[in-house]
DNA sequence: CTAGGACTTCGAGCGCACTCTAAGTCAAGG
DNA sequence: CCTTGACTTAGAGTGCGCTCGAAGTCCTAG
């Protein structure tokens, strides 16, 4: 029904990408014409949307090739597939509040370089990092 | 103050990273002792740790770089810091937003695995991709 | 004095995810 | 018939951000 090239110009991907995808197994091998053309149906963008939202949120191509083997093996892996993604999704959780809180650091730098004014003199403050990094203790918005 | 090896425990970061970054300009030259060592004292931290954030949030090392180089023009590059921070703060809200989109659909799949059960025969609909993909429109919870 | 370990520089190597090239096949249009 | 251009394959190349290795110097403890 449609060509690589077609695919390519509605899924956003290249026609590289796509063929890259088939060889490595994020999409499953395409039946072929009588010019052994690849030749796709419609179906295929939906799962070229959902792979795209898991590479989106960052899952690591070997963890969407092994949800996509699940999904080639067909039925009974559907537990599988579920914890699979409820492992990502939580990932994803955490990483959006790390970005948040990181936001919250960017917002209170940005602060500091009110206006166009800069009072400079700075990168000082003992701080000995309390162990671990991340940022749920008191403020320190110095200007770096 | 502080040799490469402490820095390393006390940043999280390795001493070939710490070299590294110097290398490319996301650290400071560090002034050596009277062995050419990497002599540091404690403010290099706090640099560090606002680095690890700008990564952590995927600011490119290319921007990281400009921004370390205006830090280390010293005053008068106040706006031009405040400007790439806003800019990058938009992107990484953005970005925020975009996961929180996926989260949602995430959800969606997730609760279609309901329990250990599964109705398989899936990644078909239609569905000429919206122009633009992302996920604000009525809900499509296939099951891929 | 000697051995160990932390440091130095330079440069090669790696893992990821593409991205592109080369050389060739094929079908349709002028 | 012949060109055009979309397709095919295998495999090389790219950009990023490290990560590691080799070979050598230097301080410290036994």
């Amino acid at each position: 029904m449609m060509k690589i090239g077609e695919l390519a110009r509605r899924s956003g991907l290249s026609a590289h990408s796509i063929r890259y995808y088939e060889r490595i197994g994020l999409l499953p091998y395409a039946g072929r014409d009588q010019s052994r053309q690849r030749d796709y149906d419609e179906s295929i963008l939906v799962w070229i949307e959902f792979l795209r939202r898991l590479k989106t949120t960052g899952m690591p191509i070997r963890d969407i090739l092994r949800y996509a083997a699940l999904r080639a093996q067909g039925p009974n892996t559907g537990s599988e597939r579920r914890a699979l993604l409820e492992q990502h999704r939580q990932q994803v959780r955490d990483h959006v509040t790390e970005l948040q809180a990181c936001l919250v650091i960017l917002d209170a730098k940005i602060a500091g370089y009110a206006g166009s004014d800069h009072k400079e003199k700075n990168h000082d403050r003992p701080q000995p990092l309390p162990a671990k990094p991340p940022g749920a203790g008191p403020s320190r918005l110095g200007r770096d």
